[in-house]
DNA sequence: AAAATTGTTGTGCCCGTGCACAGTGTCTAA
DNA sequence: TTAGACACTGTGCACGGGCACAACAATTTT
């Protein structure tokens, strides 16, 4: 290996034994002054660094993670976290870490309050969750906090502030309703009339779609110049297509100046048929997620705009940020928000291809 | 370690030592077919993957990178490639890869050559080069393939197919200028004018900017809808500010009907107080790299749209393509294109804030 | 003064893999 | 019949760091 210096080259230069050495740098206590001070004076001259190889080889011990998300077979966008956290686990098993999942039915908070009860009573390291309810999210997390158990959350946000709260690994919903505000502008003229659509059931209890309204509305504020006016709209029953269709021609004959949509959700893929139909397929559509139909939509451009959240990195990211609380014993920053990518059909490939071959490494 | 199988564990089912094992796994020879079978047969039930730590480890062997660039006190851009092997450097380190820097003044074919030189007497395992000369290039890589150097391309592409080129890790420039064009498209009127501009010397001998024009154009031969005319044009001197101005001057009021300028390079903020002052400023701007004036113009929303082409990434992947050749053994894409985001006021930030936060994995 | 306690230091094994080397057993040629 | 060549197999050390434990010294207690 070259060069480089071992806890053997400091023990000799020292005069001390390895295990000494050792004990200085753990800071394992009992050790004389004098030769703490003589260790710590051929660190600094040797300017050893740690081979964090050998240490993890000897360092043989096990952390277990549970993995706390809704089912990724209910709802099809929890498998890209899911594959973030495969891909991550496959480059850090090595390092000792494993992995259990938890999946709870979306929608479903028995369950959720059970599997959490069942985490709770195991014995594991770290939990990384979807805090998917606000009351029963902040309840399981008191009880971890409570037992000392770490968390780390994605996805969903629930402003924490204890010991076991390690991170949030997610996007910035407002920042997110600017971005779409922001693209339509630039294709939009002078006084024509945008539209916000949330296709969602029990919008006010979703933090992000509020977010994400007022993100889009406070862009407009600050650039009236084209004097575009916004309507905002929701429709709950997204599967019902008729009354969907009813809901658009009622609003497009309201308002036959709306010349975009903007979709909170990643649903906006049930709109492309019906404007058609309609005759308004000029009308610009931005929404959320790189989902089977969406793509299929942009690749045709009847979608103007997705704007990509990254969801495999949201899991790839969280196992990263425990492999460097658990191993590298490094904090990280509590907050990291993923980049928004916007999409088209011309950059689209890079977002979708397998992520696998952009391979990343450990800091 | 928990459960996790070991060389030990497939001898033991095997009914064979530890070395005997070994000598299948790496196909070493030496082994009876009987023997060989079992140990295979072990292998595939306790699906036995080698714990690369200890592999590693065991392995202790240093290998030496040359790393073959523009210098990057010449030409910031090439900061941040440098920036990205550093990065990655960090993370393998530990497993003996170790790297020298050869940075050739940039336009300086001698001393490209002599350097190139410098490289081929010493005995380096691998080189990752961006070759800026194409006869210079491939005269280089000759000698590489000759002497069995291995070598990787990034940024610059020339066309390899012998068993020393690994690979090239860069952008689509086709596809950015698609890129671009889609993005003015979507703000343009109806028989607007749009147009290319090459800030840059020797267009016709750099083969990035004729892929974005072309790129460009057939975007809009694709999509005829608009009706929008596309002026080619360059201007040369860069720095030469008063007689930029007198081109810009002339063009449009030779073309009084352009509302936005793709440049091809990443000088484009050289236009913007000239458009101000010519009181063109609601012409939109598109151009590359998230470089510092570039961001001011970005900020203050007088360039429109910025396509990062992800230099950092560039050196990342490099260095994470080399450790899984020498080090995991495992053959990699051999073109490998970076993302071309689309970054605007609202999302800018993600692209720029340290992406050291953003941590990567060896997969 | 002897025994017990505490403080300090060194030794040696462990982690899982790679690889050199020393055995085995078999077959051929002298 | 035996030496030598050859094919195959097992053993054991190395890699660098973590950590248990033994050993020894210094101090306190009885």
């Amino acid at each position: 290996m070259k060069d480089r210096i071992r806890i053997k080259d400091i023990a000799k230069k020292a005069g001390v034994s390895k295990g000494t050495v050792d004990r200085v740098l753990h800071n394992r206590g009992n050790v004389s002054k004098i030769a703490r001070e003589k260790v710590q004076k051929a660190m600094k001259e040797l300017e050893y660094s740690p081979n964090i190889i050998a240490s993890a080889l000897a360092y043989n011990r096990t952390w277990r993670i549970a993995v706390f998300l809704p089912d990724y077979r209910n709802d099809p966008f929890w498998r890209q976290p899911r594959t973030g956290i495969n891909l991550a686990l496959k480059a850090v098993r090595d390092f000792g870490i494993s992995i259990q999942y938890f999946d709870f039915r979306d929608a479903d908070k028995n369950h959720f309050v059970e599997l959490g009860d069942q985490i709770l009573k195991d014995d594991f390291d770290v939990v990384v969750l979807a805090p998917a309810f606000a009351k029963e999210g902040h309840e399981f997390l008191d009880k971890c906090q409570a037992q000392n158990l770490k968390y780390i959350q994605i996805n969903t946000y629930l402003e924490r502030d204890d010991e076991a709260f390690l991170g949030y690994i997610g996007q910035d919903s407002y920042q997110s309703g600017m971005l779409a505000a922001k693209l339509l502008n630039f294709g939009m003229n002078s006084g024509e009339t945008t539209m916000i659509l949330h296709l969602e059931k029990a919008v006010n209890n979703s933090m992000h779609l509020v977010q994400k309204q007022q993100g889009f509305e406070d862009f407009f504020k600050e650039h009236p110049q084209k004097n575009i006016q916004i309507i905002k709209t929701g429709f709950e029953e997204v599967n019902d297509k008729v009354n969907l269709r009813l809901f658009l021609e009622k609003t497009c004959q309201e308002h036959p100046n709306v010349k975009s949509i903007f979709v909170t959700t990643s649903k906006l893929f049930h709109l492309v048929p019906i404007l058609n139909d309609l005759k308004k397929e000029e009308c610009k559509l931005v929404g959320f997620d790189l989902i089977e139909e969406n793509l299929k939509y942009l690749n045709e451009e009847k979608i103007s705009f997705l704007i990509n959240q990254n969801p495999l990195k949201q899991g790839y990211l969280a196992i990263v940020h425990i492999f460097h609380h658990l191993v590298r014993k490094k904090e990280l920053k509590k907050i990291q928000l993923l980049p928004l990518d916007v999409v088209i059909r011309e950059n689209v490939q890079y977002y979708t291809e397998d992520e696998r071959e952009q391979l990343y490494l450990i800091v």
